[in-house]
DNA sequence: AGTTTTTTGTTATTTTTTTCACAATAAAAT
DNA sequence: ATTTTATTGTGAAAAAAATAACAAAAAACT
């Protein structure tokens, strides 16, 4: 059983899809169902579960709410997580006006920026100075930080977050940020993301004739 | 020769990974360190490479402007690209904000909200009623969109976009969208890569000990 | 009670992707 | 000019991931 980063991401969004199903009104569910909801064939949500020992009734089918907590306690999702930003630029705060994370049990709760412009302790979320990072992450022992600020100074800041004891890194600068083999890094490259889906609608005019 | 999503990524960190190279002042590279710099094995480079007929000098390496030009070939980057944005809200005012677009020659060229309070003429990018949309996609022909929308609006919005003639959508919105097998979708899931990040800092604390 | 139908859970198969290995070759060194 | 060294380009091998296949089991039906 290797841990796959696909397979974790597929049980993220069966857990969503679950949500949605349990709001409108489903008490049990099928493989096919699900598979539908998040875009897989049914035996790979069977795959998926049965990686984990989640198991539902020949027959039944699984039931939506020991889905959701057997998901939930997989995912993390049975504490809440403690997180920080830093930089409050345009995505910085993008993220900390946004209201989704909280009900995922995702709290955002500081924001760190070098630009005393940008710092503010009164309302809404606080943005304090980088230099208080460390404190801050050690005495509340942070583990999860976003990386919002641009791309050449991204490792630098990354290299304080370690040393303050942050191991896993959501980073949306377009750079590959070296960090000590245990640290947790995700990238989000909009520009990418973009450029690839440009790419591909360009191959598919070629191929598919017009 | 099969078109992969991951292949096409990695070409394009290729790519700006020469870029960087090339301000150092570097004129040849070989596949070694492109490969340290996108994370990824020397010959994996090669190998994509030859599927799309780069080719280097033996013992000689890659000329750094021959592959940034090839590559930019492939990629699209011979033209500027019109993208428009749906959703005027965080997400989309951040994109909006953002200046590194243009380098890559991709250009926002306008947004649309339904809402009217966030609609403007001005200055800065014009934001449009939704309404609008759809000349304004078919009049200047529009291929890519991002949505930054709710997610509950999100499918009803693809669906306007479709119809103008959009092909390729970028979309922040945390739902599956359905569309004709010929549209290209890539999804940006922040939660999920936050939540993806959390799963396996917890699973090495719980392997590493500690 | 027995039969049919449906859906799981898991093993086997296939496909895809990555990695290895090495001959071909060009530059550098002798 | 010959040898050594370094690096590509690609076909073969290995690893990983996805898909299919199907026996086991449970519900529904007769
Ligand atoms: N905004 C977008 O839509 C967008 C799109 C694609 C990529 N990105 C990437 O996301 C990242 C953030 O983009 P943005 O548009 O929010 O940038 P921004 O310039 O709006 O904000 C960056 C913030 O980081 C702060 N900062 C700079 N150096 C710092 C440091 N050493 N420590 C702490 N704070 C620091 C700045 O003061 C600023 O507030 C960038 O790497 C960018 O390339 C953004
Ligand atoms: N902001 C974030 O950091 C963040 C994080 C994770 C996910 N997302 C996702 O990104 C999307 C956008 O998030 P946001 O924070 O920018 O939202 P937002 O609420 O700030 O903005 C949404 C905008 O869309 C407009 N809108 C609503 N329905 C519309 C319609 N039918 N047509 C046109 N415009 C419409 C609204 O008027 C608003 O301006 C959402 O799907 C959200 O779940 C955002």
């Amino acid at each position: 059983m290797t841990i796959n980063k696909n397979c974790i991401i597929r049980l993220s969004r069966y857990k969503n899809a679950l949500y949605r199903l349990k709001n409108l009104g489903f008490v049990k569910v099928f493989s096919d169902n699900l598979a539908d909801a998040v875009g897989v064939l049914p035996s790979q949500v069977r795959k998926d579960f049965s990686l984990f020992g989640l198991t539902g009734n020949r027959r039944g089918g699984y039931n939506i709410d020991e889905l959701i907590e057997s998901l939930g306690n997989i995912l993390g999702k049975d504490k809440v997580h403690e997180v920080i930003v830093v930089g409050a630029g345009n995505i910085g705060t993008a993220l900390m006006n946004y209201k989704g994370f909280e009900q995922e049990g995702i709290n955002l709760v500081a924001c760190f920026d070098i630009d005393p412009a940008k710092q503010k302790k009164a309302s809404g979320m606080p943005v304090f100075p980088l230099e208080e990072l460390k404190d801050f992450v050690k005495q509340r022992s942070v583990r999860i930080g976003i990386i919002a600020v641009p791309d050449i100074a991204a490792q630098q800041v990354l290299d304080i977050m370690i040393s303050a004891g942050i191991k896993g890194i959501l980073n949306f600068a377009p750079i590959r940020l070296r960090g000590p083999e245990d640290l947790v890094v995700n990238n989000i490259n909009v520009e990418l993301e973009l450029e690839n889906v440009i790419y591909f609608v360009n191959a598919l005019r070629k191929t598919r004739g017009k």
